[in-house]
DNA sequence: GTCCATGCAAATGATTTGCAGTATC
DNA sequence: GATACTGCAAATCATTTGCATGGAC
């Protein structure tokens, strides 16, 4: 899942950017945490703890290269904060992603993938002759664990 | 489409909530752009021609209260505003809201419904044991207009 | 050595909040 | 008349930016 350190690294020279130890360590923080929605602020103190001379302004600098390199995904669950995600580069036809299960008793966040929404986009396009070429979608509700317990 | 006057009226009474001026006529500057999506500061500017008075805060002290009424939906567009919309009270099954078609290259939003979701919804209870109880749906790409624009 | 990247602090900009005056009920 | 609502200005808070120093190539 995502790309390895060399990849980036040559991503980012041919770029024309150069190789930092920050811009490394940015992407690492995101790469181990593929399941969780990590913020600016969290990949910040993820960073510190190996590199405590980071500032936020790098993280938010390299959060943006990331996102052009489109090597991470971003994400906004509404709560005042925007999340990033590593992208699941690598997977055959990895072309769609943001697809999130959003519990809203417990908050948890779970992503899936479905085929369904393709057939959806067919639809659409023959439809209303709109071509989709991305899409995000969010489901709000109960996961299997607080579904219980309320109903 | 949407509450009528009276009805928000009531509505604000049932909550022991006092009807302003103020009040009727966001809620009206929102009905009155119903295919539109409204930033707090476009709504402050609509109804500041008829209410000069009126207050950014206030503005958004309303919006608040239409939500929590489930009068308005909130649409983010990652674009650095937050906008709202009359919600479409009284199609019948009006349960769920938030499909969004978005040209990547005029900008320009349209709203959709579809049933296919319903299906998609099932699947997801089915397999994962979520059960889904609102979504929201943004699909990027292409308007017609644009689209042959550019192929 | 050149130039880009970093860290810090200050700036930005949407949204919120405190408070004294004002309107609703 | 009591209390909730408003308008204003100040506060908040995530994110961005200016600038001088430091690091990559």
């Amino acid at each position: 899942m995502g790309v390895d350190r060399e990849q980036f690294k040559q991503l980012l020279k041919d770029k024309g950017l150069k190789v930092t130890t920050q811009r490394l360590l940015v992407l690492e923080a995101l790469a181990a945490c593929p399941d969780r929605h990590l913020t600016a602020e969290e990949i910040y103190e993820m960073v510190k703890a190996d590199y405590p001379e980071i500032g936020l302004a790098t993280v938010y600098r390299t959060i943006q290269i990331l996102l052009e390199l489109h090597l991470i995904d971003r994400i906004n669950l509404d709560d005042g904060f925007v999340r990033y995600e590593i992208g699941n580069v690598g997977r055959g036809t990895a072309k769609h992603h943001h697809h999130h299960l959003i519990c809203i008793n417990c908050g948890k966040v779970n992503s899936f993938e479905d085929d369904l929404l393709e057939e959806l986009e067919e639809k659409i396009t023959r439809t209303t002759g709109f071509h989709v070429v991305d899409h995000e979608v969010k489901l709000y509700g109960y996961c299997a664990e607080c579904g219980g317990k309320i109903d």
